[in-house]
RNA sequence: GGCGGCAUGGCCAAGUGGUUAAGGCAGAGGUUUGCAAAACCUUUAUCCUCAGUUCGACUCUGAGUGCCGCCUCCA
């Protein structure tokens, strides 16, 4: 096991990963709410947090990883109303859609993926424990709220001091509250909307609740990393906090990891301001692994600029990559004196994930690696195994696709033609087969032909 | 207004208190090749501004400027 150093939010330090379990890493991740498919920002948190789960799985660590789906609340009622479906089918129908992106991105499963409606009678009970502790109260509009002003730490992931919040900042200052920040922990329902019975009456719970609940349900008191977006640092995973904490005493986390922006424009990509694309609008464009690449090589904690031409951009470096792996027979004997370098550069590949997963660092290290292989004709196979670790290569480095055998012909024909110098006829017989779909080159050992 | 982050060559992007400031993309020149493709070699920066700390700062401190995010649902 290698020891791993992670910027805390907590603290906003680079700390060193001390699991509570030797060996074993707790992992949450804040999912999706399912009331719509999956935007590019999306997909860069899930990237981002697959990546550093295969990398600490890499360097030893057994992981638990954990993702909820949101599966209740305003917007998913809304769009079951707008679209006159019921809101069941419609969580059911995006969270399908959910896993087709992420199985095109390559982003391993989590171990669990609990269900916001599968832990209501436990979501209850923390509310009731809460409100027995005095942390929460019933208020005049029949909403069950957390009092903030009764929970000493409040705004320690955030650093804020509630003073100083801008106070018109706020929509719908609600009188019902005692504090203004007082957030709703269970919320009565209106006619035909889905309810569930509670002792505050029929209704559902409020959007903070589930996350603390299921990790203490499914995980344990306290856990090694929960991670998620930027955006969720305040008020979502404060909130967490609060009613986790306020309850038992004891840490939700000790380690929170936040995931930066994808920007279009210079503005965050996101649903509410309508300058978003899907996964599924790229991936009309690009294939999986260019996207998940253009969206790995920034370092997780910076903001990454979306435009087609970065990602354009990263399948040609991508390509760079591939193009060592496709050329170079895997396995062929490294000479000896290359072998410590070699080595200095996996060492200084793994040295840079291992602090802070330092993607961009490790990844400068892999294209010298290419370098190397290209220049030696050796080493392939090192390249490969470091990209699997990222969860990169997943295309066939040898094309699985029959060539035909009037392409092959051609090929043939062309060889002779160049034999006999007949250039102009070997330059319309290259041109033929391209028109046929594929593209051939020469190399010192005959010709050799590729899907184009 | 409060809090946080960022500012490195045409573009993207690492990094270090002191040797030649990674890597990718694009561009230029070259080698190889009939050509093409791939590959290889060469080539483009003093690190936003100002002040300070230091023998020495791009790297630390302060001020300033600019950009981004959170404070409202949000990955």
């Amino acid at each position: 096991m290698r020891p791993i150093h992670i910027t805390n939010s907590l603290s906003q330090k680079k700390e060193l990963l001390q699991p509570l379990e030797k060996g074993k890493v707790s992992l949450y991740i804040c999912g999706v709410t399912v009331y719509d498919h999956c935007h590019i920002g999306h997909a860069r948190a899930y990237v981002a947090f697959d990546t550093i789960k295969r990398v600490l799985t890499h360097f030893g660590y057994n992981v638990n990883h954990v993702q909820n789906f949101t599966d209740i609340d305003d917007k998913i009622i809304n769009r079951a109303n707008e679209t006159n479906t019921p809101w069941k089918t419609l969580t059911e129908t995006f969270i399908g859609s959910y896993f087709e992106d992420m199985d095109a991105l390559g982003v391993i499963r989590a171990n669990q993926y609990p269900l916001a409606t599968a832990f209501i009678p436990q979501m209850i009970a923390l509310i009731q424990d809460l409100i027995d502790k005095n942390i929460a109260y019933v208020g005049s509009d029949s909403n069950v709220y957390f009092s903030i002003d009764n929970c000493p730490n409040y705004g320690k992931l955030s650093h804020r001091n509630l003073d100083d919040q801008e106070s018109g900042a706020r929509v719908n200052v609600v009188s019902a509250k005692k504090n203004p920040m007082d957030f709703v922990l269970w919320k009565p329902a209106k006619p035909d909307e889905p309810a569930w019975d509670s002792p505050w009456g029929s209704g559902r719970p409020g959007w903070h609740t589930e996350c603390a609940v299921m990790v203490h349900d499914v995980m344990g008191h306290t856990i090694d990393i929960h991670g998620g977006g930027e955006d969720l640092k305040f008020p979502h995973h404060e909130n967490e906090i609060a009613q986790a904490e306020c309850c038992s005493n004891n840490a939700l986390a000790n380690i929170w990891m936040h995931n930066g922006f994808v920007q279009i424009d210079s503005e965050k990509m996101s649903k509410s301001t309508g300058n978003f694309f899907t996964i599924k609008d790229v991936l009309q464009e690009v294939e999986g692994e260019t996207l998940r690449f253009f969206l790995q090589k920034v370092h997780y904690r910076s903001p990454i600029h979306f435009s087609k031409e970065g990602i354009q951009e990263a399948g040609q470096a991508l390509e760079r990559l591939y193009n060592t792996l496709r050329n170079v027979p895997m396995n062929q004997q490294i000479p000896k004196n290359q072998i410590p370098e070699f080595n200095a550069l996996e060492e200084a590949f793994l040295t840079a994930l291992a602090d802070d997963f330092n993607i961009s660092g490790a990844l400068g290290h892999l294209f010298d690696m290419s370098r190397l292989i290209n220049t030696h004709q050796a080493g392939s196979e090192r390249l490969f195994n470091l990209g699997q670790i990222l969860g990169l290569f997943t295309k066939p480095i040898q094309s699985t696709v029959s060539i035909p055998k009037n392409v092959t012909q051609m090929a043939q024909d062309r060889q002779s033609a160049r034999a006999a110098k007949d250039f102009a006829k070997s330059d319309e017989l290259r041109d033929q087969i391209l028109a046929s779909g594929f593209q051939i080159k020469d190399t010192p050992d005959g010709f050799k032909l590729t899907p184009s």
